[in-house]
DNA sequence: GCAATTCAAATGAATTAGCACTTATATTTA
DNA sequence: TAAATATAAGTGCTAATTCATTTGAATTGC
């Protein structure tokens, strides 16, 4: 059987809203993530020291809900990290089960860096907006999450 | 040596566009995606039956970029959705390399009741905003994708 | 009209992620 | 306080993703 070409009319996803969300996201990063593959760094990476800035010592769990990954690819994940000298995991003194995550000098290093050519990234991302959208955007970003702040996920 | 826990602070992240966006499109879909997983139907198997409501006949590579995966995993994708019986591939016949991928009966079938449920989920959504608000969403999600689209990309 | 280049899709090897489960520690409650 | 339940992290297996490459077809330039 033959299948032609699709049409040019309206896809159900162009008016989707998780599906608008999701491009935004991917688009928008696009350009930074290639970045980091010029220097060989996995988006994981970045996501995991881009967590630690301002925030040493969150919990391996933790550390999953903010990089918006399972638990058990967090801790395969910072093996990785550990090993290459990212960073240091080391026990909670008052809870025996949780694990503390730390940056080593290296990782510090390496997530300022990053840091900044994110903040240069976002800047220029910015710059492309009227002052009074790009003012809107974060505004609207954080309102949407305040409102789906779902109540507990693996 | 000890990490203690993380300060109360603001976190980068919290403040960093490429974040707020990946956050927002992970809570807003991860609703639907805890229905998809109640189905046993992948989030994968889900975007490309969403790309292809109203639009049968898109090549490998444009389902690829729709579905923001690379081309050789949307190859193997389509593999096991052709095994299952939810899409057929069929030569395009103008151009021998192309591939234009179509809805089975079954893929159709399965396409529209979960375009149907996600379109409940996205009333639902938009019903937690002010209806200015929710106005406001899609419209300033298609200023960014316009503003930041891509000249192209793997 | 032929060689070189571009482009679409597929393939294979290696890496990574996900799911279900285990282990160890805390907390609850009877 | 003992037993039951809950929670944090790690493990093992399977499956999916990626990167680099290959194959086959179309286009371009000479």
């Amino acid at each position: 059987m033959e299948i032609p070409s699709p049409p040019s009319g309206v896809r159900f996803i162009d008016d989707y809203l998780v599906y608008l969300l999701a491009r935004a996201a991917h688009q928008v990063s696009s350009e930074f993530h290639e970045q980091l593959r010029r220097r060989g760094i996995s988006v994981a990476v970045w996501r995991v020291l881009s967590a630690l800035i301002g925030s040493e010592g969150e919990t391996v769990t933790g550390l999953a809900e903010i990089c918006l990954l399972q638990q058990p690819t967090m801790t395969k994940l910072l093996d990785r990290m550990a090993r290459s000298g990212l960073v240091c995991r080391s026990p909670d003194q008052r809870d025996r089960r949780v694990v503390r995550v730390g940056l080593t000098a290296a990782g510090r290093a390496m997530a300022e860096d990053l840091a900044l050519a994110a903040k240069a990234h976002e800047a220029d991302l910015l710059a492309r907006h009227p002052p009074a959208e790009a003012e809107a955007i974060k505004n609207l970003l954080r309102s949407i999450l305040a409102r789906h702040d779902r109540p507990r996920r693996g």
